[in-house]
Order: structure tokens, then sequence, then C-alpha cells
RNA sequence: GCGCCGGUGCCCGAGCGGCCCAAGGGAACGGCCUGCAAAGCCGUACAGUCGCGGGUUCAAAUCCCGCCCGGCGCUCCA
């Protein structure tokens, strides 16, 4: 059984679920507008783990997140590019879809998009306004937040204190009768898209689609609802307020990922100080992996900070796990149908149910690749059962394990010349012309590849 | 200001009352292996104050109080 820290509750406890044997999961996803940076990939990626690790435990999982194609920054583009909101929308969210397959993020099994959801939305809101706990102004339709008793639960902090950082941050609008009612619908404005509504033309607040498209997609009463820390509130107080006065059983567990710090401060689209994920690809093709690596050795609930030297740092960490694998290969060890190793898979379950203890979970596989290395030197049978170990818990956390493929661009042609190369200086060596050998050696690493000599032949990889 | 979270070796980062003179990764050093390497394995030095000061306890990195420092939230934000 998986315990998780609820954020709502704000202690550790086990992740019920209301559907035995399945868990239903939402996470909320992009807006999409710009390049996705790496506080977005820490986001997705918490996400990812936790469905991959309850799925490799035998439990199904639905996995939903959203896209919000329409909002403030999305219009902006859309208007400074003399583009519309759908062609802006669709080209971003190819952008975030190539990033994220290229961190091995699986896709959710359900993407609801929030301009299909707007009649639902509208519905949702009626229902809202009829039992009087939103109401209308000339600018829009507004929740009524003294209308839910525990409004502040979710960030821990009375609506008196809220009111009191609101009146002292936020422009009081004078159509709403407390500053903390927010928007559900908006009316429309000039140059901005609008739908129809009861209210006049118009467009959704941000928070309701969430409410109406997890509970319309998981039904009520799901079971985890997530998302960055920073959507504590207003998000997810908004949208827990708005199931909540529309009488509907919302998410039963909440939890939420921690910031990336940069230099000490938080990554963020307002300060610039973000990193895209395409960029940090393109640095190193170890890179995807190597985040991954880095992201699970911190736990979800800590701010980290990434940079240069940490990212370099997991790179190792990735060549050691593909050393072994390579190791393994040479010595034609086979890992289908070998026995794992049942210590160290207790051990990893053990950290994954509690809190989801990726950097103890890492560490483990860490440990079974230093066991697995010396039985293969020792040429000790209980090597495939240690490697098929090392697979199947990387596996779990989405890490591959010594496959290059996807990160180096094959080329064929020039793989021959390498080869040859190759061949080269192994004559070169068996006639113990050692002094021609290093020079073929030299030679390849100017190409930036590394051979290795192993018992049982040479084999070389690009650095 | 209010609320929340954190300060652990050279670096990153687990541990959260006894199994801790503190996991794992990176870097360093020594040995084995190698023609030499690389990779791997074995070993060593780093935490003699686990931010600082009190307290609770037979026992504290772990609990309580105060303080210092950093981050986040209170505003679009993953």
């Amino acid at each position: 059984m998986i315990r998780l820290y609820d954020t709502l509750r704000r202690e550790i406890r086990p992740l019920a679920m209301r559907d035995e044997g399945k868990l239903s999961l939402y996470a909320c996803g992009p807006t999409v507008y710009d390049h996705p940076h790496l506080g977005h990939a820490r986001q997705a990626l918490t996400y990812d783990v936790i469905r991959r690790y309850v799925e490799w435990t035998g439990i199904d999982v639905h996995h939903v997140a959203n896209v919000t194609d329409i909002d403030d920054n999305i219009i902006d583009r859309a208007n400074r590019e003399g583009s519309t909101e759908p062609e802006v929308a669709a080209t971003w969210e190819a952008v975030y879809d190539t990033a994220m397959d290229a961190l091995d993020i699986l896709r959710p099994h359900d993407r609801p998009h929030a301009t299909e959801y707007v009649e639902q939305m509208v519905a949702f809101i009626e229902t809202l306004v009829g039992n009087g706990s939103a109401y209308v102004t000339y600018s829009g339709v507004y929740l009524r937040v003294h209308a839910v008793d525990d409004y502040g639960a979710l960030v821990h902090r009375s609506v008196d204190e809220l009111r009191e950082g609101a009146g002292a941050r936020i422009e009081v609008d004078d159509t709403k009768e407390d500053p903390l009612d927010f928007a559900l619908w908006k009316a429309a404005k000039p140059d901005e898209p609008t739908w129809p509504s009861p209210w006049g033309p118009g467009r959704p607040g941000w928070h309701i689609e969430c409410v109406t498209m997890s509970l319309d997609v998981l039904g009520d009463g799901f079971d985890l609802h997530g998302g960055g820390s920073d959507l504590v509130f207003p998000h997810h107080t908004n949208e827990r307020a708005e199931a909540i006065a529309a009488g509907r059983d919302f998410a039963r567990h909440w939890m939420h990922n921690a910031m990336l710090n940069i230099g000490g401060e938080k990554m963020s689209k307002s300060l610039g100080n973000f990193t895209t994920i395409q960029d940090l690809l393109d640095e190193h093709p170890l890179n995807g992996r190597a985040l991954r690596l880095l992201l699970l050795q911190t736990h979800y609930r800590k701010t980290m900070e990434i940079n240069p030297d940490v990212m370099a740092k997991a790179r190792a960490g990735i060549e050691r796990f593909d050393a072994m694998a390579r190791k393994a290969a040479a010595a034609g060890v086979s890992i289908t149908g070998a026995e794992p190793d049942a210590a160290a898979v207790d051990a990893f379950r053990a950290a994954m149910d509690d809190d989801l203890g990726t950097p103890e979970a890492v560490a483990t596989i860490f440990e079974t690749v230093r066991r697995a290395n010396a039985a293969l030197d020792d040429r000790d049978e209980a090597a495939a059962g240690l490697v098929a170990t090392v697979f199947d818990l990387a596996g779990a956390l989405g890490i591959r394990v010594g496959d290059r493929g996807a990160d180096d661009a094959p080329d064929d042609d020039d793989d021959a010349g390498i080869d040859a190369l190759v061949a080269a200086r192994t004559a070169a060596r068996e006639a113990k012309d050692f002094a021609e050998a290093d020079r073929l050696r030299d030679e390849l690493t100017a190409r930036g590849i590394l051979v290795e000599d192993t018992p049982d032949g040479p084999i070389w990889r690009r650095r």
C-alpha cells in the first residue's frame, strides 16, 4: 500500500482508492503558449513516476492531465503574432509533447482541452449561480468565497488571513462583493475569443476547467489530484471551492511537487530565469535521462537547485547504468527468465511506498548495479538475476538503462568507418604494436569515440 | 508582515527517537585488473559541532522552545 503526503491534511497517509485496484489521477497540465521549461519537466515527471510505479505494482492507473488552450497568455501571443488562439495552442501543445516524449514521460490516458469543455463549464457555473454560491455582475460571474466553509484549508489559512493578503496585493475590483471572490466566467472584451453563455458572450475563468474536466473524466470522489506547489493557492484552492459549492465530492488526496531553483531563486516564467527542456536536451545527448535521474535523486517535496554542475554529475550516474548493461551484454548474460533479487525489490518497494521515496529507491538500484558488476566480474551465475533487477527497478521509475539508441543519432556510414578503425587497432594490439594501437585510439578519441577492451573483445561508444 | 518548507561530508542528497561514529551518486586518493587505458571491483580520507543556543528523554541529526540564514506561497506561474 502506498502512503503519500496529503497537502490538505498535512500528513502522510495511505493513498486510498475509490475503486479497488484502480487509481484515478488528475494532474494539472500545461497552458500551451511557449516552450516548456525544467519546472514543467519536474511536475510532469513527478506524476509520470507515480503512475509508472503504481502500474508496476499491478494497479491500473487512469491518468488524466488537462491542456489549457485558452487563457490570457495565449490570447496575448495570438494578438502579437497576428495569429489565432487555436493556432498558438496547437503549435505549443506539439512542442510540449515533443519535449515530454524526449524525457520518456508517458502521455496521460486522457487529455481534455478546455475549449472542448466550455458548454459543460457553463452548466457547472449555472449550478453555482442557481444555488446562490455565485453571483453575476457586468464583468462576469464570481464565486462567493464565504459560501465555502473551509475555503483556505488547502493553504492552511483562514479566509481573514487570505483577505488581508489580498487587500494588500490585489487591486480591489468594486464589482466583487469580496476581494477574494474569483471569476468563474469573464465577460467578453475586445480582441478576445468568446463563447455564448446565459450571462452573455465571454470565456471561462481559470479554475473552472479543471473541476469540470476532472469530475467529468474521472467522476466524483476521484483519488488523487496534483500539480506544482505554486498551484495550491489560488488554483487548487479555488477548484476545490467550486466543487464544494456545487455539492460535488472532489479529490480525496492532494499532492504537490516542490519548485526548482536556479541560483537560489525559483525558476519561473515571470523571473525569466528558466531553462527550456529543449535547450537542456540540445546540450548533451544524455541530458534527458540524466534529468530524470537527477530529479529522482531528490525527494519530490523538496526544493532543488539545478545547474550545469549537477547535470554533469547525473550524466555520470547514467553512464554507470549503461556501463553495467554493456558489461552484461558483452558477457552474454541474458535477463529473460532471470529471477529478480528479492531483497533489492523489497527495499525498493518499501522506499517507494513511503511517500514516493525515489532517492532511496535509486540508491537501492545503484547498490544492485554494484553487486551486478561484481558478479559479472566473477562470472557468478547470480549476475543475470541482479542485472534483471536493475532493469526492472529502473524501468519502474522510467529510467532507460543501456539504451543509447534514442540518445545518439545513429549514423551507419560513420559506424562502418569506426568499426574499421577499431578492428585495425585490435590487429595492432595482437601484433604487439602498441604505438600504432594507441595512435588509432587517439584517432578515435578525436572523433568522440571511446574504446574499451573487455575479455570478450573491444567495444566502443560515443561520448 | 502572515503561513509553509528547508539548513547533513569537497559537491549533490537520503535519513526524521535507539539498527547512524549518518544511504546513494559525483569528485579525490590507494590497490587489483590492463601492454597502457577505459570500465569494473576492493579499500581510504573526508560529517571529530548533522545552522546556532537551550530543553525533553535511559537515548536526538531525528521531539519541544528561541534565534540566525535560505526558499516558496499570499499575484500569472509546474
